[in-house]
DNA sequence: CCCCAAACTGAACAGCGTTTAGTTTCTTTC
DNA sequence: GAAAGAAACTAAACGCTGTTCAGTTTGGGG
């Protein structure tokens, strides 16, 4: 057997990464295997492999696929806001709502773990770092004085927390918060942080607002 | 071969509980295996699963055991401070250094992800909880004047911003920030979020510190 | 001393990702 | 139009993996 030619070598690769998404959509990626994807394609496994490089770089193309929903779908959230403030706001809250709607994409994206040695390929490192880039842009535009390291900083910090309260929020594994929800948490920590951010104490402190 | 009896079934357990910590003290997660610890410890497979249950079930004990070292140490480094936002200080370094420490320990006591049905045993879930707690207490220390539920919601965005600041600092994963250090993010997260936990802006908010 | 239960293992099983050799087909060249 | 070469695809094998099970050895209680 060989040469079927039933798709081109692109399409082939949009049908594997169609599958693989579907199945994720529904199933934990410890339950996929390399096997199971090339009997859903129906192709042998050394096909996926051909294509792909190997089964790691297969969920690495998905990971990307995923980043780039993600990143889609907030830059979109924000495109026509006009206040920073609630645009962050938006922003966390896409966030959470893509972690609960499809938590095993969005856990395999973010805590995919690269065989040693191997590094990340640029192309990954920046689709993380856009992800980011929509927080710094929303913070440079609400008008505090700020230096562009802090700027760098805060957004990173955003990101955290943002990740953070996602994970305990939509979090599967051993993570799972039952008496706060994923809103609370978010409001809680994005109020505290812009507030501080837009308006920081002055050494020596403010007075206590009451008693 | 059969019935050696070199090590009582409590020797056994703790003499493969140390190798799995001496392992990933060096070695990512999925470098290791059942075979491989059951050579290191001089038994069989099977003998290793006789004892815990399922190797899944040994990497939950490991991680228990993770979890115990994490809280104590974080519990004796705030045992004796009397300002809780030193404490907190504190405890957020504390669990920074742990994470950078033990990388590969730390990242699977918390996403292990469970094989789907089944539960994640009563004894882990309250280990988590004892971390929260250390945080929960301090708040309430504080001398803000706060309802339960929101000292409860704030110690949970308070740890899933630390959570979150740490894998960014020491993630060997995905994410690996390099322009900010963990120090910098954690010590914005905490003035951030403290200062507006005990000084609460009242509705309308409060004038700019500078034109 | 015997017997049972506990301790421990070797071997087998099904599954995994990957490699390799090989076959079939398409495309190019003469 | 036939020959040659490249491309597409796969079956089979390799060395792993966690788990099961039948079977052997041993220590302790009756």
């Amino acid at each position: 057997m060989a040469r079927r030619n039933d798709h081109t070598r692109d399409e082939l690769q949009r049908l594997t990464l169609k599958v693989v998404k579907d199945f994720l959509t529904l199933y934990p990626p410890q339950e996929m295997s390399l096997r199971k994807v090339a009997k859903l394609i129906g192709y042998a496994p050394a096909t996926v492999i051909n294509t792909f490089g190997s089964y790691g770089d297969l969920l690495l193309a998905a990971n990307a696929e995923t980043l780039d929903e993600l990143h889609s779908l907030s830059a979109a959230a924000v495109r026509n806001e006009t206040q920073p403030r609630t645009a962050l706001r938006k922003l966390a809250r896409i966030y959470l709502a893509y972690a609960r709607k499809y938590p095993h994409r969005w856990h395999l994206a973010f805590e995919h773990r690269i065989p040693d040695q191997k590094v990340l390929p640029e192309w990954q490192k920046s689709r993380i770092d856009r992800l980011f880039a929509l927080f710094a842009e929303q913070l440079s535009r609400t008008g505090a004085r700020k230096s562009l390291q802090d700027i760098h900083i805060a957004s990173r910090v955003l990101w955290a927390g943002v990740h953070g309260i996602c994970l305990l929020a939509a979090g599967g594994a051993v993570l799972q918060e039952k008496n706060a929800t994923g809103e609370q948490m978010l409001d809680m920590f994005l109020n505290s942080f812009l507030e501080s951010y837009t308006q920081p104490v002055m050494k020596g402190g403010n007075l206590p607002t009451s008693g």
